[in-house]
Formats: structure tokens, C-alpha cells, sequence
RNA sequence: AGGCGCGUAGCUCAGUGGGAGAGCGCUACAUUGACACUGUAGAGGUCGGCAGUUCAAUCCUGCCCGCGCCUACCA
């Protein structure tokens, strides 16, 4: 496609950096002939599987977080060698997903209820299509280099089958059983939710004390009462006993006795139970074993019975329920409750409380714990495995803090609520036939429903119609996108355990850990090797983003006005250690500026590139230079993307281009590229093509479009990684090009104290150890530091201007304001005496000669020499002044 | 209530047991054959506070002060 002519023309780059047009051809480019994995490759595998998005909308910044380090690490790897596999895909994202579809058939005045089943689900399907495209689009306008083949969606038919298989088989294995229990149940969306869907929040309310009257023995006698605190009047109808713990001496001879409820003729037990705080309130409990979810622990160790009186739609219902409170809203029964107790005189007390309350993520609505049959998971029979493999260093946690989090929240577990009243999701494979006896898929033969099964000809049975939490199908991506449960899947085999989990940490308790249970459970490996947790995404004043809170920064707005690479550059600049982001526009700045930086500086070398390029060892003290500062580049960004630590191989990158490459050596090689000597155009190639390959995994358009630009095939994208040659690293022009910045530095110093103009050029005669490198980099210097440089001394009266390797004379006297410049170097004078004294005295000090270590007492000593030579020369210098 | 993280230049943040850094902003100068999304020179910090460990602490330890987050069944 790339002509020799096309090439010649592509030559003429505007010299600002446009990325529109750029990044728009390589999307399409990378979207057309995606970067596709081959399981038969003999090359050692590298796999991450991407955090599936939801199908319920826009990229968000978290998104361009997670893919900017994903897609970063993928083409290092790639550029390495590795067979490489970026698993694309999105996740369903049921209650999610339904409430939105919910909310817009809302708009056109309908439900899902009036829909029906099959033509609601048909609507979500729909939009799925659509929201599953575009945000698929938006990942690939960030330039991620996935298998965009081999796209997966959390209910497909493989990864649905998937689902089953782990649903069966823990079902055989007594993993996952029926169970009535507490459950949080969002009023608003119809449906219970696992702990993790539940926000807390505090939220201001009361706490009354209520007067429970004793009933008086066989007598009659009035017994007086126990009072009880409680943040929820209208459940009384509910409870079952009143509970004191077993030592409060207060209560002790009223346990056993009976007390009556307010507001009915029912009597309950005082129970003892320890799980009562004495202190509290007053250490008298109401137990609404239906209600609350420690009431319910109480309960059944004590054997109470469990009526409910707060139904589905959260109003009062049920025969316990008096007549006129029944049928009103939760809250408004509350309000009613508590006047009626005010005016029979058993509500005593009533004080401002503060109630931490539970709220739907997804609703914001609150959440009503209700005794419900569900399906439950029994985790903590499935995490030792986990634990023990955290143990053995299966899984390696970074930051590594976030292990000891990882490792409690597997000691702590609580069984999983998996069933969902949604319709949106994997529906769960279990049938019950008109007596309620339970068919679940037998564990040889899960995907073959009951009913068709021989042993069950004739009877009726009906699946049930609530579906899998989200998560109990995401719980299996790092292997059911790559063929699981069929384990001879070439993807499997070769991928699988994936290599890296990149995530933020908000989501370690929802997705990762689940992962964790269900990898190990499940294919008896770890999921993947290591665990990148990144930070979040916060806005400018701290605040986490959020669609509500309508603070979220659009990240296709930033793509179409700054680039993707931008956007990327300002994502790996501030991926350092786990630490949040709080928003800030100027690194996005950052990151388009450099860009800018380097297609200009690919545009000089294009200027310079014609021609032949020899390709024989550098001379010149400034490609030498180069060449070894390369190879410590390449070293540490290196090391640091092996690291995952790329904040700091961006940092290593920007150095090295923008102060190294750029600001000198492109100005050093200026007089040899202008002489046109060829092997400084080929260290000039070399380099800014290693640069580009450096950076490629950062900045992925701009560095595949100069790489093409160069003529260079097939694209960057495929190129190897730069080796570093530890011969090529030169210690003397390290050292010969320090002198030179340092001479050059003191020049432009002074040039700039004495207000001369830029073309004006400065006679300097150089004098000491380091006099002959400048003069064998003559014409580099006298460019860089706008001089002439004498090989006799320069006549009259001369500025002396002393350094740690030469000394620079230069007749300034007359140019310069002398006296600021003498007041200048008094001031140098002096920082130099407070460094010999404190030196002196630190070598003075026993404890330092003998306790530090050797190298540091030397440099301390050569650092001492250093400053008393400077200030010797200095001081002459002064003297030969006046 | 526990646990974790953070506090470094005006702002946003890196970083390290052995004389504190970046980007932006600020000051001055500059359009010398890549780049004003630029160049050159510069100003700017008792590294939250107090103690301790150490020859040496911004870095390690303890306490304190501020901010944030995560866990927890005190109704």
C-alpha cells in the first residue's frame, strides 16, 4: 500500500500534530485485521481477558483506565514475543440492564409485565445489539489491540453453557442449595440482591423506646414492663419474642416471663440471647425473626416462628397486621404506628437517631430485608482452595496491601444470594413439578433438561423463572470466553490460566475474589498469574464520578479533541501504585504536547534521513552519547512495564525523548547532520526508530503512523521489542557529554545574565581536564552554546567562570553587570562553604567513617575535594576580577 | 469500632535510608534551517506536627492532627 512515492510524500508532515485523521485510519485498520491470537503458536502465551463492560452504555474513564494499562501491557508483550491474547467482550449486566430497558418502556407508558416474558426480553436483546456495539466502537477508538474475532458476550450459548455446568455441578455437590433466609429485596426494581448491590448510608430518623407491658401472673396483678429500643415501630406486629442478654442483671428474673405487644392482645416470650448489647438503648430487644437479619439468627436459635408483615410492594400486609394499618406504605406506617403507641402510652421515648440504611445501587431505593426463598452458594466450603493458592504464591496481588484484603474477605465469607427476580439474565436450570419437588440436570448430563429426561415422561415440570446474579456467570469469563467447559478448547489450553487481571479495586470483592472461588473450584487453577489493582477515577475535587452526580468527564470528548494517545499517555502517567486519579485536564495536556513533540522530531530526522545510511559504529561524542543513554531507557522501561509499573516507564519515556532525544541530542547532531555525515544520520534513524517502539505501547497511533511515515513494514505494532547491548553502553561520552552540558549550561548562563542577544557569539577559551573535550567537540559546542571557542587565551581581562571539569574564561567584563555577576558567584560561594562544613563535619563524625558504608564515605570525600577546588577557582576567579 | 490509603513547590502529582523532582502556572529573554502543543535562563519547598530508631530520616517506628476509602448484625 506504502509506494516509494506515497512514502516520499507522506514526508511532508504539517508541523502541528493532528490526530483526527491518524487515529481514525488505524482504528479501522486494527478493527479490519484485528490482532488475532493463535492457539497453535509454539510462542510462550500472554492473555488478559478485559473487565467486560456493560452493555448499558458509554465508555467512562474507569473503562479508559483499565484498557490504557490493559492494551499496554498487551502490545509490550506482543512486541516480545509472547502469543498474545487481549479477550474482548461485554457483560450482560442484568438488573442493570433491566432497569434500564424498564425505564424506558416506562416512557412509552407500558411494563414488562404488560409486555410479557418472551417480548421483553426480545426489547433487551435489541438493546443489547445496539449498546453493545457502541461501546465495543468507543473501546476500539481508544486503540486497544484485542482479537476483536473472538468478541465475547456473557450469554451466549457457550457462555451460558458454561453458566449451567457450574450451576449443576455445584448443585450435585451442595455447593448451591434452596434456602429461606433474609434477603435484601429492592422494592422498586422486584428483586433481592446480594450484600455488595447494597449501599449503606446514614440517614437521620429515631429511635423510640417502647413500654412492652408483662402480663401479670394466674392474679392478675399488673407486673409492670420492659422497654425496648427500636428504629422500626411499624415491625412490631411481627415479633416473636424480646430478647436481654443472659448476664444483664436488670433483666435477668423476667427472662421466661411473657410480655404483650403494644397495639394487639399477642403475648411473646423474654428470651436471653447473647447477641444483645446490654449497653444499647436499653438492652431490651425486639426479635422480628422475618425482618431483620440478626432478629433472624436470634430466632432460630431459639426456634421462633417467622411470620412477615411487610409484603413484596413494602406495605403492611398479613392477618398480624391490625386492620387499619394494613395496606400503608412502609414508611407512612411507621408515622401511623408510632402515633397510635404515643396515644395508648407505650411509646415512652423518642429520641434523633442516626440509621444506617440500605440502599439499591442500581435504584437508590431501600432496601427491605425479607424472609425469601432463594438460591444460595456456599462459598466458604470453596474458598481454602483460594487460600491456600494465595498462600503458595499462585496469585500475586499489586499493590501487594490488597492480599491481606483479598485474603479476609475469603475468611468471611457469607453464602451468596445467586438468585435474581429479574428476567434478564441466565435463567436458572432447575424445574419444579405441581408437588414442588426440585429437578435439577443430572451432574453427568447438565445441559439435558428434565423433562425431557425418560424417569420423568409425564410429569409437568416448570423451570424456575428467576435468573443468575451477573456475577454468577462474569465469575467464569477468564475461562468461559476461552472454551470452558470444554477443556480440549485450543484457547484453553493454551491460555488459560489468563496471565494478568487488570481492575480497579472497587470491584476486587464483586469480581475478582469470585473469580478466584470459582477458578480454582472449577478448573483447580488460579484464573491468572498476577493482579493489577489500578485506583479510581476521580473528579477534580475528589469526588468519585458518577452518571448521577453528573461530574463524569466524557472520554470520546477528550479522544476528539486531544487524541487517544493523549488520553492514554495522561492514563499510564498517573498509573502509580494503586493511587487514585482525581481528575486534571493538564495531563491529558501532557500527553498531546508530547506528541506533538515527537512527530516534530520525527519530521527534522525525515529532513535528515535521505540518502544512504551507514550503519558503521558512531564516532561522535553525541551519537555515542545517545546510543548509551538508549540502552538505560530501554533497561528500565523495560524493567518497569515487567513491573506493572507504568507510571514509571511513561516517565522514563518522556524523559528520554523530550530532554535527552530532543533537547540535545537533536541539537548536538545538528552540525554533523548538516555536514551530512551519514553515520550520524543512521544513530539518528536507529534511535528514533527505538524511540517510537519504546512508546508504542503507550501511544500506539502516532508512533504506528511515523514508524509507517519512516517506510518501515509491516507496522510497529508487530516489530520486536529494542534489546539492550550492555556493550553499547559508553561510560567516557557519558562522562564527555556531562562536561558539555555542564560548559554548555554555564555559558547560557552567563549569556542570559549578561542580556545578550541569541546570534550574538561569545569568544570562550576553556582551561583545565575537561578543556580538551570541548575543543574535540568544537563545532558542537560553539552551536549549542552560541560561541567560539579560542585555543589561546582570550585577550583583556577575562570572566573566569569555573566548573567541575574546566574552567571557561570569557571576556564578558563590560557585557555583564559585573557586580550582579560577582554577587552571584559570592552567593555560589557560600552555598559551596555551607556544603564543605557540613561534609567536614559529617566525615569528622566517627559513627559516619565507621558505620557507612565505604562508597558513600568516598563520595562524600569527593564531593568535599570537589567543593573546595570549586571555591579555590571560584575565588581566583574573583580576585583576578577586582 | 476496626482496617487501608493520602498529606511533598501556587495547582495536580511522582519519588527515595546518604544534599528534594515532573507537568502546568509564574518571571525574563528568544521566532538561530523540527516543534509557541516551542526554546533558553530563573524564582519557588523547615517533604502535616511531635517524639523515637539510626553515623544519617521526607523515607523506618510510635503518637497526634487533617482528608478519603473499605469492612462491621449494636436494634
Amino acid at each position: 500500500m506504502i509506494g516509494p512515492t506515497e512514502t516520499a510524500s507522506k514526508r511532508e508532515l504539517p508541523s502541528r500534530y493532528d490526530p483526527g485523521q491518524v487515529e481514525a485510519k488505524w482504528v479501522r485498520r486494527w478493527v479490519e485485521q484485528p490482532f488475532t491470537a493463535d492457539a497453535s503458536s509454539e510462542r510462550p502465551p500472554f492473555c488478559i481477558v478485559i473487565p467486560p463492560p456493560n452493555v448499558t452504555g458509554n465508555l467512562h474513564l474507569g473503562h479508559a483506565f483499565d484498557n490504557s494499562i490493559i492494551d499496554t501491557l498487551i502490545r509490550f508483550k506482543r512486541m516480545q514475543g509472547f502469543e498474545v491474547l487481549f479477550q474482548p467482550g461485554t457483560d450482560h449486566a442484568g438488573i442493570s440492564t433491566q432497569v434500564l430497558v424498564e425505564r424506558a418502556l416506562r416512557e412509552e407508558g407500558t411494563s414488562r409485565f404488560e409486555l410479557g416474558r418472551e417480548a421483553f426480553l426480545d426489547r433487551v436483546w435489541h438493546w443489547k445489539e445496539r449498546y453493545g456495539e457502541i461501546i465495543l466502537h468507543q473501546l476500539q477508538r481508544l486503540g486497544i489491540s484485542a482479537d476483536w474475532t473472538r468478541t465475547r458476550f456473557t450469554m451466549d450459548e457457550g457462555l451460558s453453557k458454561a453458566v449451567r455446568k457450574q450451576f449443576v455441578d455445584l448443585y450435585h455437590q451442595g455447593l448451591v442449595y434452596r434456602g429461606e433466609r433474609i434477603v435484601n429485596w429492592d422494592p422498586a426494581s422486584q428483586t433481592t440482591l446480594s450484600e455488595l448491590e447494597v449501599d449503606r448510608e446514614d440517614r437521620p430518623g429515631k429511635l423510640y423506646t417502647l413500654a412492652y407491658r408483662l402480663e401479670g401472673d394466674a392474679g392478675g396483678e399488673p407486673a409492670g414492663d420492659i422497654r425496648i429500643a427500636t428504629v422500626r415501630p411499624e415491625t412490631i406486629f411481627a415479633d416473636q419474642a424480646v430478647a436481654v442478654h443472659p448476664e444483664d442483671e436488670r433483666y435477668r428474673r423476667l427472662i421466661g416471663q411473657r410480655v404483650r405487644i403494644p397495639l394487639t392482645e399477642r403475648s411473646v416470650p423474654v428470651i436471653a440471647d447473647e447477641a444483645v448489647e446490654r449497653e444499647f438503648g436499653t438492652g431490651a430487644l425486639k426479635i422480628t425473626p422475618a425482618h431483620d437479619p440478626t432478629d433472624f439468627e436470634i430466632g432460630e436459635r431459639h426456634g421462633l416462628a417467622r411470620p412477615s408483615v411487610i409484603g413484596l410492594d413494602a406495605r403492611l400486609a398479613g392477618d398480624l397486621v391490625p386492620g387499619r394499618f394494613r395496606g400503608l406504605d412502609r414508611f407512612e406506617a411507621r408515622i401511623s404506628v408510632v402515633e397510635a403507641l404515643a396515644s395508648e402510652g407505650t411509646l415512652v421515648d423518642e429520641q434523633d437517631y442516626t440509621i444506617p440504611i440500605g440502599l439499591s445501587e442500581r435504584t437508590k431505593e431501600p432496601v427491605e430485608p425479607i424472609l425469601s426463598t432463594q438460591w444460595w452458594f456456599r462459598m466458604d466450603a470453596v474458598a481454602p482452595e483460594v487460600q491456600a493458592g494465595l498462600r503458595r504464591g499462585e496469585m500475586r496481588l499489586h499493590p501487594e496491601r490488597y492480599e491481606k484484603v483479598n485474603r479476609d474477605w475469603l475468611a468471611n465469607l457469607r453464602d451468596w444470594n445467586i438468585s435474581r427476580q429479574l428476567w434478564w439474565g441466565h435463567q436458572i436450570p432447575a424445574w419444579y413439578d405441581d408437588e414442588g419437588n426440585l429437578y435439577v440436570p443430572p451432574a453427568d448430563d447438565p445441559y439435558t433438561d428434565p423433562q425431557d429426561l425418560p424417569e420423568n415422561a409425564g410429569k409437568r415440570l416448570t423451570q424456575d423463572p428467576d435468573v443468575f446474579d451477573t456475577w454468577f456467570s462474569s465469575n467464569l469469563w477468564p475461562f468461559s470466553t476461552l472454551g470452558w467447559p470444554d477443556e480440549n478448547d485450543p484457547f484453553f489450553r493454551k491460555f488459560y490460566p489468563t496471565s494478568v487481571l487488570v481492575t480497579g479495586y472497587d470491584i476486587l470483592f464483586f469480581w475478582v475474589t469470585k473469580m478466584q472461588l470459582a477458578g480454582y473450584h472449577l478448573t483447580a487453577q488460579a484464573p491468572f498469574a498476577d493482579i493489577m489493582l489500578h485506583g479510581l477515577v476521580l473528579d477534580a475535587d475528589g469526588q468519585k464520578m458518577s452518571k448521577s452526580k453528573g461530574n463524569g468527564v466524557d472520554p470520546l470528548e477528550l479522544i476528539d479533541a486531544q487524541g487517544a494517545d493523549a488520553l492514554r499517555f495522561a492514563m499510564t502517567y498517573a498509573s502509580t501504585g494503586g493511587q487514585d486519579i482525581r481528575w486534571d485536564d493538564r495531563r491529558v495536556e501532557m500527553g498531546r504536547n508530547f506528541n506533538n513533540k515527537l512527530w516534530n522530531a520525527t519530521r527534522f530526522a525525515l529532513m535528515n534521513l535521505e540518502g544512504t545510511h551507514d550503519s558503521g559504529p558512531p564516532v561522535n561524542l553525541a551519537d555515542r552519547w545517545i546510543i548509551s543513554r538508549l540502552q538505560r531507557a530501554v533497561a528500565e522501561v523495560t524493567r518497569h512495564l515487567e513491573a506493572f509499573d507504568l507510571g514509571m516507564a511513561n516517565r522514563v519515556c518522556y524523559e528520554f525523548v523530550w530532554s535527552e532525544f530532543c533537547d540535545w541530542y537533536l541539537e548536538a547532531a545538528k552540525p554533523a547532520l548538516k555536514s551530512g555525515d551519514a553515520r550520524t544520520r543512521a544513530v539518528l534513524r536507529e534511535v528514533l526508530e527505538a524511540v517510537l517502539q519504546l512508546l508504542h505501547p503507550l501511544v500506539p497511533f502516532i508512533t504506528s503512523e511515523l514508524w509507517e511515515t519512516l517506510g518501515n513494514e509491516p507496522q510497529i505494532a508487530v516489530a520486536a521489542w529494542p534489546e539492550v547491548a550492555a556493550e553499547r553502553i559508553d561510560e567516557d561520552a557519558e562522562r564527555d557529554f556531562r562536561l558539555l552540558q555542564d560548559a554548555v549550561g554555564a555559558v547560557r548562563n552567563l549569556r542570559s545574565e549578561a542580556n545578550l542577544q541569541p546570534g550574538q557569539l561569545v569568544p570562550i577559551h576553556a582551561e583545565g581536564g575537561g578543556a580538551k573535550t570541548l575543543s574535540a567537540n568544537r563545532q558542537v559546542f560553539e552551536s549549542l552554546a552560541r560561541s567560539e571557542l579560542r585555543d589561546e587565551p582570550v585577550a583583556g581581562s577575562a570572566l573566569s567562570q569555573p566548573l567541575g571539569g574546566v574552567e571557561l574564561r570569557l571576556p564578558l567584563v563590560g557585557l555583564i553587570d559585573v557586580d550582579e555577576w560577582r554577587a552571584r558567584q559570592h552567593k555560589r560561594l557560600a552555598e559551596l562553604a555551607a556544603e564543605v562544613q557540613r561534609s567536614e563535619h559529617k566525615l569528622a563524625s566517627s559513627g559516619f567513617v565507621e558505620k557507612a558504608p565505604e562508597s558513600v564515605v568516598a563520595e562524600e570525600r569527593r564531593r568535599l575535594d570537589e567543593a573546595r577546588t570549586l571555591m579555590e577557582r571560584l575565588q581566583t576567579s574573583l580576585d583576578r576580577l577586582s
